[in-house]
RNA sequence: GCCCGCUUGAUGGAAUUGGUAGACAUACGGGACUUAAAAUCCCGAGGCCGCAAGGCCGUGCCGGUUCGAGUCCGGCAGCGGGCACCA
C-alpha cells in the first residue's frame, strides 16, 4: 500500500478547483450569501504561523458553508501601505512600490499552497491607485458632509532626524534611530468626526450578538461614555474661569487642587513669564504622545500660583498645578483634585502636602474617626463635611451638587466620552496621499473628484529623513482649483487604518468605477463571519464600524454595521531557545533530547530552553509555513492549526504535533485503501437487515456527523478533530462480517471523508475519488445525520453519597426518578458510604446522577 | 497606570453550560511484528497509600453559595492583549 503524496495530490486539486473556477463567485439574488472574511494580511514579505492558522479558520468555514448550499463570498487583498515599506527603502535602497509588490507576490504564492477556497478574481492592494482612488474620493465626499476637519495636534518629533515618529518608534521617550529625546509638536492636521457617532456605535454594540462579549466590552470602555458636570471655577483675581470635567461632582467639598495638562491654553500664558513653568511643560512634552507613557510616568505637578474660587464655600481657595498626567484630549484638560476618593489625585496630594478631605462616608464607618490613608476610598457612601449635601447618597449627591452648580451658574450637568475624533494625517510617503490642495488665498481645498486620483510619484529618494513629498518639487507644486493660482498640495497620507476601513466593501465590487456598487454591497454587506486577532478589538474594528456610518451618510451603503459576526482568534507561540551567550536561536538550529533538554547541533552546546511566546522575528521562535507545507502538505498543517487548541486561544507549536497531524493524515489514507477492495459500489442501497454491532457503528458515524456539524457551527474545530479521531478509531477497529457491514463502513468511511472536506480538503477530494466518485467534494452537500440512529437506550448515572462519587449505575434512559432511586439505594458500595444512616434526601437528575444525602 | 482576557495530568486540551473531571491527541512506559530500525498494531497511565478490594487528595491560591462547583460569587497571584502614529 503506497504512502499517500501530499505534495503531488494537493498540486493536482488546486490546479483542478482553479481551472474549474469552483471559487469564483457572483451575486445571485436566488440564492443565500455568506460572507467570510479574514483580516487582509499586510505584505511584510513572507506568511507566518499566524497567518496560517487565520485562513485555515477562515477556510473551514466558508467550505463548510459552501457546502451547506450558501453562495459564499471569500476574497483575499492586501493592506500594503504602512511604515515598514519605507524602512525597506531607507535600509536596503529599495522602493517600497517594488518591495511591497515583490512581497505581495512571494505572499500570494505561499497562500496559494494552502488550498484556500478563495475567489482571486477579486484581489485587491491598498496601494495601488485602482484602490486609493476611491478612498480619495470617499475622503472628498466625507468633507463635504462635514466629516473632516482640521485641527492642530501633537505629534512625536524627533529633534536630530527632523522627522514625526510614530509611538512604535519612541523607545523609553527617545527615537529609535538617532537616540535623541523626543519632543512633542503641534501640526495641523485632518481628522474624521468619529465622535459624531459617539452614542450610536456604543448604542449599536447590544445588536452585536455574534461578537465576542470580551470585544464588545472593550470597545464600550473605549467609547467611555460618562456622565457628569462641567464646572466653572472663578479664577482668583482675573476675569475668566477654568472649565473642568468631573464624574464626581458629589467630591465638590473634598477638592484640594484644579490641575491642567501641560499643553493646556493657561499653561502657555502661566509659561510667558515663567521660566520654571515653562521648563516644567517641556519636560512633560518629553513623554511622548502615548497615554501609556504618560500614565506610567511618575506623577508630577507644577503649581502656577494662580488658585480659584470654591464654588459652594466661597471663601476657600484651590492652588491651579500644571500636571503631567492630565490629558488635554479629555473633557477639557483640566481637573479637580479630591484626594480622598480618587487615587491619583490622592498620590499627588500626599507629594505635593495637600489636604486631604473626606467628604464620602462608607456605609458602617464612623464619620468622627474615618480618614483615608494610602488608599482613596472610590466606593459607595453617605456624603459628609460636605455642606448642604450632607446625608445624601453618592448619586443623589452628584444630582443636587449639579443642580446648585446650574442655579447658580457655574456649571451644568454633562455627558463625557472618552473617544477622541480620528487623526488621520501621516507625515509619510507611503500612504495614501490626502487629496487636498493648500491655496494662500481660498485655504484647503478637496481635490475636485474628475482629478483624482492624487497619484503617488514614484520618482522619490529616502536619502534623508522625513517625508519625500515635502522635498518633491513638481509633484508638491500646484495650482488651486478654485481661484487658479499656486498653491500646494497636502503632503500628508492618510492613516493605513483608513484603508482597512472599507475594504470589505470594495471586494463586493473590487473593479468598479466608483468606490463600489451599490447593487453588489446589498447583496454581500454586511460579512458575516470576520475572523482575526483580537489585537484588533479596538482601534481597527471601531474605525470599520465608523467608516460604514459615514459611507451610508455619503451614500454608498445602506447599512451600519460591516461585520455581524466578529471570532478572534488566538496566538501562534513557540518556545524559545538561547546559547549560552543569551542569544536567540532558531528552532532549527537545535536539537532537543526526549527529557526535554537541549543543544545546539553544530558543536552540541547547551541550549536553555524558555516557554513558549508568541512567533517572533527578534525572539528567533518561528517556523516557516512553506517549509512545513512542502515537508507535510498543506492538509496537515491546516489539520495541526485545528487540532487541540480552541481557536481563541494562544496554541503552541510543536514538531510532535505537526507529525501527529501527518501520521493521521497517512493513517485515513490507509483506513480508505485498505478497505477499498471490500467494499461494495457506491450507492448501493442497505441490505435489509444490520446485524447489532452494524447499527452500533452506524450510532457512532451518525452522532459523529451531527456532533461535528454542530462543532463547526460553534468554531469548536478543536473538538470536531477529537471526535473525527474517535471515529476513524472507531471504523478502524470494526471488522465487516456481512453484507450488512460492508455496506455501513463504506457508509462510515464516506461520511468520515465528508466532515474532513473543510479542513483537509486535498485528501478528502483524492478520497472521494477512491471512494468511486467523479463529482468534486467541493460540490457535496454537507452530510446530515439519520437521527433515530442518534438517541441511547440506556444511560450511565452516577451515584454520591454527600457529593462523592460511590458507584455508577445502568438504566434505560427512560427510567423514571423512583426507579433511579430504588437502584442507586440497592448498591452495595452506596449502602457501605451510607454507614446504616437513613436517606434524608434523594436528589436525581435524570439520565445523570443521584446523589444520597445523610 | 487604565481597560480586557487566560490559568484543568508530563504536555495541548475535553467536560452535554451547576450534575460521573481528565474525552481526543502528544510525549512516555510495556508488548506484538521485524535480522534490525522506521512505520504499524495492541495494552497501561492524575497524585498518594495498598498485593488487591478499596481509601484519601486533586481543575493557579484563599474564602463563600449549593444536595452537588473546573463551571456561580468575593478577594489575591501569575501570564498575556490593547492604550488612539505598528499593522
Amino acid at each position: 500500500m503506497s504512502r499517500y503524496n501530499a505534495k503531488e495530490t494537493e498540486e493536482k486539486w488546486q490546479k483542478r478547483w482553479a481551472e474549474a473556477g469552483c471559487f469564483a463567485v457572483k451575486e445571485d439574488p436566488s440564492r443565500e450569501k455568506y460572507y467570510v472574511l479574514e483580516m487582509f494580511p499586510y505584505p511584510s514579505g513572507k506568511i507566518h504561523m499566524g497567518h496560517v492558522r487565520n485562513y485555515t479558520i477562515g477556510d473551514v468555514v466558508a467550505r463548510y458553508k459552501r457546502a451547506k448550499g450558501f453562495n459564499v463570498l471569500h476574497p483575499m487583498g492586501w493592506d500594503a501601505f504602512g511604515l515598514p515599506a519605507e524602512n525597506a527603502a531607507m535600509e536596503r535602497g529599495v522602493h517600497p512600490a517594488s518591495w511591497t509588490y515583490d512581497n505581495i507576490a512571494t505572499m500570494r504564492g505561499q497562500l496559494k499552497l494552502m488550498g484556500l477556497s478563495l475567489d482571486w478574481d477579486r484581489e485587491i492592494a491598498t496601494c495601488h491607485p485602482g484602490y486609493y482612488a476611491h478612498q480619495q474620493r470617499l475622503f472628498v465626499e466625507m468633507m463635504e458632509k462635514g466629516l473632516v476637519y482640521r485641527k492642530e495636534s501633537s505629534v512625536n518629533w524627533d529633534p536630530v532626524d527632523h522627522t514625526v515618529l510614530a509611538n512604535e518608534q519612541v523607545i523609553d521617550g527617545k527615537g529609535w534611530r538617532s537616540g535623541a529625546p523626543i519632543e512633542r509638536r503641534k501640526l495641523s492636521q485632518w481628522f474624521f468626526r468619529i465622535t459624531a457617532f459617539s452614542d450610536e456605535l456604543l448604542g449599536a454594540l447590544d445588536d452585536l450578538d455574534r461578537w465576542p462579549e470580551k470585544v464588545r466590552l472593550m470597545q464600550r470602555n473605549w467609547i467611555g461614555r460618562s456622565e457628569g458636570a462641567t464646572i466653572h471655577f472663578k479664577l482668583v483675581g482675573r476675569d475668566d474661569r477654568l472649565t473642568v470635567f468631573t464624574t464626581r461632582p458629589d467630591t465638590l467639598y473634598g477638592a484640594s487642587f484644579c490641575a491642567i495638562a501641560a499643553n493646556h491654553p493657561l499653561a502657555a500664558e502661566v509659561a510667558q513669564n515663567n521660566a520654571k513653568a515653562a521648563a516644567f511643560i517641556a519636560e512633560c512634552n518629553r513623554l511622548g504622545t502615548s497615554e501609556e507613557a504618560i500614565e506610567t510616568a511618575e506623577k508630577q505637578g507644577f503649581d502656577t500660583g494662580l488658585t480659584v474660587q470654591h464654588p459652594f464655600v466661597a471663601e476657600r481657595r484651590l492652588p491651579v498645578y500644571i500636571a503631567n498626567f492630565v490629558l488635554m484630549e479629555y473633557g477639557t484638560g483640566a481637573i479637580f483634585g479630591c484626594p480622598a476618593h480618587d487615587q491619583r489625585d490622592l498620590d499627588f496630594a500626599r507629594k505635593y502636602d495637600l489636604p486631604v478631605l473626606p467628604v464620602v462616608l462608607p456605609p458602617d464607618a464612623d464619620a468622627a474617626s474615618f480618614a483615608v490613608g494610602d488608599e482613596a476610598y472610590t466606593g459607595d457612601g453617605t456624603a459628609f463635611n460636605s455642606g448642604f449635601l450632607d446625608g445624601l447618597g453618592v448619586a443623589e449627591a452628584k444630582r443636587a451638587a449639579i443642580d446648585s452648580l446650574a442655579a447658580q451658574g457655574d456649571g451644568e450637568g454633562t455627558i463625557q466620552y472618552r473617544l477622541r475624533d480620528w487623526g488621520i494625517s501621516r507625515q509619510r510617503y507611503w500612504g495614501c496621499p490626502i487629496p487636498v490642495i493648500h491655496c494662500g488665498k481660498c485655504g484647503p481645498q478637496p481635490v475636485p473628484v474628475a482629478d483624482l486620483p492624487v497619484r503617488l510619484p514614484d520618482d522619490v529618494t529616502f536619502d534623508r529623513p522625513g517625508n519625500p513629498l515635502v522635498h518633491h518639487a513638481s509633484w508638491k507644486h500646484t495650482t488651486c482649483p478654485k481661484c487658479g493660482g499656486t498653491a500646494e498640495r497636502d503632503t500628508d497620507t492618510m492613516d493605513t487604518f483608513v484603508d482597512s476601513s472599507w475594504y470589505f466593501a470594495r471586494f463586493c465590487s473590487p473593479r468598479a468605477q466608483s468606490p463600489m456598487d451599490r447593487a453588489a454591497v446589498d447583496y454581500w454587506l454586511p460579512v458575516d463571519q470576520y475572523i482575526g486577532g483580537i489585537e484588533h478589538a479596538i482601534l481597527h474594528l471601531l474605525y470599520a464600524r465608523f467608516f460604514t456610518r459615514a459611507l451610508k451618510e455619503i451614500g454608498y451603503v445602506g447599512l451600519g454595521e460591516p461585520f455581524a459576526g466578529l471570532f478572534t482568534q488566538g496566538m501562534v507561540c513557540h518556545e524559545t531557545y538561547r546559547d549560552a551567550d543569551g542569544k536567540w536561536l532558531f528552532p532549527e538550529q537545535v536539537e532537543k533530547s526526549a527529557e526535554g533538554t537541549a543543544r545546539l547541533l553544530d558543536g552540541g552546546a547547551p541550549v536553555t530552553v524558555g516557554r513558549a511566546e508568541k512567533m517572533s522575528k527578534s525572539r528567533r521562535n518561528v517556523v516557516d509555513p512553506e517549509a512545513i507545507i512542502s515537508t507535510y502538505g498543506a492538509d496537515t498543517a491546516r489539520w495541526f492549526m485545528l487540532s487541540d487548541s480552541p481557536p481563541e486561544r494562544d496554541m503552541e507549536w510543536t514538531d510532535a504535533g505537526v507529525e501527529g497531524a501527518w501520521r493521521f493524515s497517512q493513517r485515513l489514507w490507509r483506513l480508505v485503501g485498505e478497505n477499498l477492495a471490500s467494499l461494495p459500489a457506491k450507492d448501493t442501497p442497505p441490505p435489509a437487515d444490520l446485524s447489532d454491532v452494524t447499527v452500533e457503528l452506524r450510532r457512532v458515524v451518525h452522532k459523529t456527523v451531527a456532533a461535528c456539524g454542530d462543532d463547526l457551527d460553534q468554531f469548536r474545530f478543536n473538538r470536531a478533530v477529537a471526535r473525527i479521531y474517535e471515529l476513524a478509531n472507531a471504523l478502524g477497529g470494526f471488522t465487516a462480517e456481512d453484507a450488512g457491514g460492508r455496506w455501513a463502513l463504506r457508509e462510515g468511511l464516506e461520511l468520515l471523508v465528508r466532515l474532513i472536506g473543510p479542513m483537509m480538503p486535498h485528501l478528502a477530494e483524492e478520497l472521494w475519488r477512491q471512494l468511486g466518485h467523479d463529482d468534486y467534494l467541493v460540490d457535496e452537500p454537507w452530510p446530515s445525520a439519520d437521527d433515530s440512529l442518534l438517541s441511547d437506550e440506556r444511560a450511565t448515572l452516577a451515584v454520591q453519597v454527600n457529593g462523592k462519587k460511590r458507584a455508577t449505575i445502568s438504566l434505560p434512559v427512560d427510567a423514571g426518578d423512583e426507579e433511579a432511586r430504588a437502584v442507586a439505594l440497592g448498591e452495595p458500595a452506596v449502602q457501605r458510604a451510607m454507614d446504616g444512616k437513613p436517606a434524608r434526601k434523594v436528589i436525581v437528575v435524570k439520565n445523570r446522577i443521584v446523589n444520597v444525602v445523610v
